[in-house]
RNA sequence: CGCGGGGUAGAGCAGUAGCAGCUCGCCAGGCCCAUAACCUGGAGGUCGUGGGUGCGAAUCCCACCUCCGCAACCA
């Protein structure tokens, strides 16, 4: 049995759950549930990123310890991947003892490594906010809430030997041992490379809000240094070493762009630093605009994903955000499109031929699967193989396309057989098509599961398919599993048409 | 100035050398099993601009115009 393993990142507690925050959570799911499908050993694994300063101010801002503060958002996160139905195996906290046990261990092993080193950061901080702040977030020269400016301060700090494993990382990108995906994204990094990058600070001293470094308790982690590594502790690295041996490496770290350097660069040299293999694709998906606008709080565009699931359900939500541009790549989401696509593909496709099919069977069969027929055999098995060849690849939109055009090949079958003519003059004939059609909405639910589970499995109780999983899946992607004289039923809508 | 992405039918997007495609919308037919759903046909594009290479370019090369993202502490 293969292995699967598969993360997101750990989204910072100091945000509420948004819907990018979705769209890389539920193309995870995705590709968990179809290698689950397929039969592998997955583990699917998210979280919250919870330590640093700004999650400090914001509690302090919200009258409550850091811990509550982050209690309470990291619920939000897990109370919105409950509602999409998302199948993680691990929700990791980085306050969790798990991880910060990890964190130590890993840290220590860095440090025995000899690729960490003290030196001084020198940078602009105020008093106000006791921190560092960045030129960028200046106004005017001033700090924005204390309205001062703010001093240049010196503070030790330790140090990652980036530099040093720089040199390996590139030649290992270069050999695909570290797949970089998409293909622009491997040659964005790669001129990272070519430009040259310095050594990373990893630890703090100003800092409180975090995990101490293990061998000196007067810096605290750096946070996003110490996320990385969430990874790890999160299969059970310095705990449960079995769980981790098993699924370390990563197959794939999945994130949107803007993480991408510390993902393909940043994590890898610390792996490296520590003995730890590398994962074996990094996958950055785009961004989105909403209605062609960045998605920002002061626009007030940002769409809540629950919002969405009230809307229209939890399935199509799945469905709606990764059919909207190929994945992978940028794109623009109109909020409008929405209820157009679901109307479309969802009502008039999936929900209509579903319905059309089982209504017909109970019609003219009385919901009794007649004999087998093979017509759509191997023409079935070719449309596995783009499926399969899609999921491969992570083009989750292409899997989609093929879906459609399956969906969309079964209707063009019930015009041109048009089976209320043949219940008057050709009964064998009519067996044979409603057969098929019947075998090719079991196959439709089997595609569609990892993107809507719910609506899958309901289409597999219609058709007294409930058992389906005590299958494999190579029977399943077989013509002919469903059995004459089974009773179907009929069904209801399953995407109940929506008003404009 | 730097790095990266884009400009293809009314809208949103595929397509990286060989007669310009998809979805939605629009128009005209058809059908009646189905969630007023489904099927067929049609209209609609000088593929940002100018040059170059090729028998042949949306697709390669050069220049330009234009939009957008990133640019070290930001998950």
């Amino acid at each position: 049995m293969k292995k699967f393993y598969i993360t997101t990142p750990i989204y910072y507690v100091n945000d509420k759950p948004h819907i990018g925050h979705a769209y890389t959570t539920i193309a995870a799911d995705v590709l968990a549930r179809y290698h689950r499908l397929k039969g592998d050993e997955v583990f699917f694994l998210t979280g919250t990123d919870e330590h640093g300063s700004k999650v400090a101010e914001s509690a302090q801002a919200a009258n409550k310890s850091p811990q509550e503060f982050c209690d309470e958002n990291s619920a939000k996160f897990q109370m919105v991947w409950d509602r999409l139905n998302i199948s993680h195996n691990n929700f990791l906290r980085t306050t969790s003892l798990q991880h910060k046990q990890g964190v130590e261990k890993f840290l220590n092993k860095l440090k025995e490594s000899g690729s960490i080193y003290e030196s001084d950061y020198q940078g602009l901080y105020c008093t106000g906010c006791e921190r560092f702040i960045t030129e960028k977030e200046l106004l005017d020269g001033l700090c924005p809430d204390h309205k001062k400016a703010p001093e240049v301060l010196k503070e030790k700090n330790y140090f990652f030997k980036l530099k040093d494993y720089l040199p390996q990382i590139a030649k290992l990108i270069n050999s695909g041992e570290l797949m970089i995906l998409p293909e622009n994204k491997k040659n964005e990094v790669l001129g990272l490379i070519k430009q040259g990058l310095d050594d990373f600070s990893i630890s703090r001293e100003s800092v409180k809000w975090g995990i101490k470094i293990p061998f000196n308790d007067s810096q605290i982690t750096y946070v996003w240094v110490e996320a990385l590594q969430n990874y790890i502790t999160g299969i059970g690295y310095g705990a449960d070493e079995e769980n981790f041996n098993k699924f370390w490496p990563a197959d794939i770290h999945l994130m949107a762009k803007d993480i991408i350097k510390f993902h393909a660069l940043y994590w890898p040299a610390m792996l490296l630093a520590a003995g730890l293999p590398l994962p074996k694709v990094i996958f950055a998906h785009g961004f989105f605009t909403i209605d062609g606008e960045k998605m920002s709080k002061t626009l007030g565009n940002v769409i809540d994903p629950e919002a969405l699931v009230d809307e229209f359900g939890s399935d199509a939500v799945r469905y709606l955000l990764l059919s909207q541009f190929p994945f992978g790549a940028d794109g623009d989401v109109k909020a409008g499109n929405f209820v157009i696509q679901y109307n479309s593909d969802l009502a008039n496709g999936l929900g209509n031929l579903t319905s059309r099919v089982l209504s017909m069977a109970e019609k003219y069969f009385d919901g009794v699967v007649p004999e087998k027929d093979f017509e759509f055999s191997d023409e079935t098995a070719g449309i596995w193989h783009q499926y399969e060849d899609a999921m491969k690849i992570f083009k989750i939109d292409e899997v989609i396309e093929i879906i459609r055009k399956f969906n969309s090949f079964a209707d063009g079958y019930v015009e041109r057989q048009k089976p209320w003519q043949l219940a008057k003059e050709d009964k064998e004939q009519l067996a044979k098509v409603i057969y098929n059609l019947l075998e090719s909405i079991r196959h439709l639910a089997l595609m569609v599961y990892p993107i809507m589970p719910d609506v899958a499995e309901q289409i597999f109780k219609y058709l007294n398919q409930a058992d389906w999983k005590s299958h494999n899946f190579k029977e399943l992607i077989d013509w002919g599993v469903l059995e004459p004289a089974a009773k179907v039923e009929k069904a209801k809508a399953l995407f109940p048409r929506l008003e404009k």
